[in-house]
RNA sequence: CGGGGCGUGGCGCAGUUUGGCUAGCGCGCCUGCCUUGGGAGCAGGAGGCCGGAGGUUCGAAUCCUCUCGCCCCGACCA
């Protein structure tokens, strides 16, 4: 490909709308446009990379034995009923009505659709194991979309879906899978660490993100450095903890005027956040519950909701609260309340805890379970935090930021019943296929190497996923020898079937330079008079700046042996 | 949905508070000269319904009302 003719328009300031440095570069860089909040054209750079990526997936995940198909993004609304999820869903789901009133999605995801599919033609154990993938756009009408192609609207992922005959055979797939994530994330030059994590509405009962780690993460995990545990804090298990052996004390009202927080309370009474009760009302399917946490504490929602099996669960408004707890808001406590209580287990061990009166202004101190309250239930349902005990050795726990690439999920029959998606086993007996579905952000895992793969100069892409593999750069196109030589390498380096550009433009080798360290091609080959005297060119390693000079009668070879190994 | 901010040429911005005459600047773009190892220089030029609608006024980018779009924080979601 020839500069002068590549569209790849870069930009020398950085717009407005990035604030990642992935978002900023694929912008600058000239590898996509945004179109509307959320929603983002391809240009031809751009979408060489996602090519790369596709492929990459593509061959591990035939080697994993799924094959490709592809299926609708426009699905009927009454496979969605069946499952339920047209009505669980909610304002994600981008919806629309054909002429005749029929309703319909954009899908999110594809479980319904490959499942009725499957359904239709699959119908002995012998047809079984059946792995299907598919690489396609999905529609989320997130609530605010950003970090540019990290949380977009429409965005390109890879899904697969697993049918088996039993749970031992569905753990083989989950287990290909698995691998084959690992190396695909690793081919593309990432860095992803696989993690334990909540399965959300999806559903399943064991799943794993794949995370690339760094400060531009949207989610926290936690992990242990010591062993090899990780997993998302929305999931991460806490340990139950010890009673401390001490006597308990008498109540103590203290009155606490128009102190409302932890942080006021903590300061007023000169008390240890540890030593307060943080009392959470929450509407779990409209129900008003209490949920004890450490002051120094946060509520993990997640844990809570799937403690309490609820479809919803939200933070009272000030009217319930006032109804519930017969005090405005920030006064809540445990004691005297007729509403279910909950109770985080660091909750449970504290002696002679200071929590709220249900009283205007008013704190008690000294309170203790069993003897103050009853407890509905003494479970885990805080979120994990640096410094916690790791579950399995012992080590403290540190905390991390990461994206999310892929996750991974056994599904179970979560979907294959409703759907009523059946076989017939060896027996004759007729059984709901075992599932699992695993997803790769395939767009935002391009954004995701560009976070792990740059510098101040512009992208440094790793070469299996490069738009083109090497840039010619003569530094005066108008040179004769230089244009000549330029011109013969880059015919040469294309038979020998390398992906190339050749700057033919004719600006400054300044404005050259910048362009190519900007889009991150791996290779460059300086074509200049300096070298050129010696009858050599200069060969710049992008991710290094490291140059090398070569004479021309080895360029191929070295390229060859640089690309190729 | 709540809070905050922004919409002025392709990109980045000034001008808006205190209405005023041809709406500016930098970058990019086009033409010519010149230059060619890290976003050169000179000269000339193209390009703007000031997001949109309505209103106030002799006069609106600027004031008022409504509306649309975009970004950030949060709730939300995986």
């Amino acid at each position: 490909m020839r500069a002068s003719k590549l569209y790849a328009p870069t930009l020398r300031e950085v717009p407005a709308e990035a604030e990642l440095i992935s978002h900023q570069y694929m912008l600058r860089a000239g590898l996509m446009r945004r179109s509307s909040s959320g929603m983002y054209t391809y240009l031809p750079l751009g979408l060489r990379v996602l090519q790369k990526i596709e492929t990459i997936i593509r061959e591990e995940m035939n080697a994993a034995d799924a094959q490709e198909l592809l299926l609708p993004i426009v699905q009927p609304a009454e496979l969605w009923h069946e499952t339920g999820r047209w009505a669980d869903y909610g304002d994600e789901m981008f919806r629309l009505k054909d002429r005749h009133g029929r309703e319909f999605c954009l899908g999110p995801t594809h479980e319904e659709i490959i499942t009725a599919l499957v359904r239709l033609d699959v119908s002995s154990y012998r047809q079984l194991p059946l792995r299907l993938y598919q690489i396609q756009n999905k529609y989320r009408d997130e609530i605010r979309p950003r970090f540019g192609v990290i949380r977009a609207r429409e965005f390109i992922m890879k899904d697969c879906y697993s049918f088996d005959k039993d749970d031992q055979q569905a753990n083989l797939s989950y287990q290909a899978m698995y691998n084959a994530y690992d190396r695909i994330f690793k081919r593309c030059g990432l860095d992803a660490k696989p993690v334990e994590a909540d399965s959300g509405a999806i559903g399943g009962d064991s799943t794993h993100e794949f995370m690339v780690l760094g400060e531009a993460g949207e989610a926290l995990i936690v992990y242990c450095p010591q062993c090899d545990y990780a997993a998302n804090v929305e999931r991460a298990e806490c340990k139950e903890v010890e009673k401390v052996e001490e006597e308990l004390l008498q109540l103590e009202e203290i009155a606490t005027p128009e102190v409302k927080t932890i942080e006021q309370l903590s300061e007023f009474l000169k008390v240890e956040e540890s030593k307060i009760i943080k009392t959470i009302i929450y509407l779990a399917d409209q129900k008003p519950v209490a949920v004890l946490i450490r002051g120094d504490h946060q509520a993990n929602e997640v844990k809570i909701k799937k403690y309490l099996n609820c479809t919803q669960l939200e933070l009272a408004d000030p009217v319930t609260i006032e109804e519930v707890t017969k005090a405005p808001v920030g006064f809540a406590g445990p004691i005297g309340l007729d509403i279910p209580i909950y109770v985080d287990y660091a909750v449970a061990s504290m002696v002679n805890g200071v929590a709220g009166a249900n009283k205007v202004d008013t704190h008690i101190a000294n309170v203790n379970i069993d003897r103050d309250y009853q407890a509905a239930a003494i479970v885990d349902l805080r979120q994990a935090e640096a410094g916690d005990q790791c579950l399995r050795c012992g080590g403290n726990l540190e905390t991390a930021r990461g994206t999310e690439v892929g996750q991974v999920f056994k599904l179970g029959t979560k979907y294959s019943e409703p759907l009523k998606a059946t076989f017939l086993d060896e027996n004759g007996k007729e059984k709901p296929f075992i599932m699992g579905c695993y997803g790769i952000g395939v767009s935002r895992t391009m954004a995701a190497i560009i976070e792990q793969h740059h510098d101040q100069d512009g992208i440094c892409w790793p070469l299996s996923v490069a738009p083109y593999q090497v840039i010619i750069v003569p530094v005066n196109y108008k040179d004769e020898e230089q244009r000549k030589v330029a011109e013969q390498l880059y015919q040469s380096l294309r038979d020998l079937g390398f992906e190339v550009v050749l700057d033919d433009r004719l600006e400054r080798p300044g404005v050259k330079f910048k362009d190519a360290d900007l889009i991150g091609f791996p290779l460059r080959i300086t074509v200049g008079p300096r070298q050129l005297q010696e009858g050599k060119v200069e060969v710049t390693i992008r991710s290094t700046k490291e140059q090398i000079p070569v004479s021309l009668s080895e360029v191929e070879d070295w390229v060859s042996k640089f690309i190729r190994g």
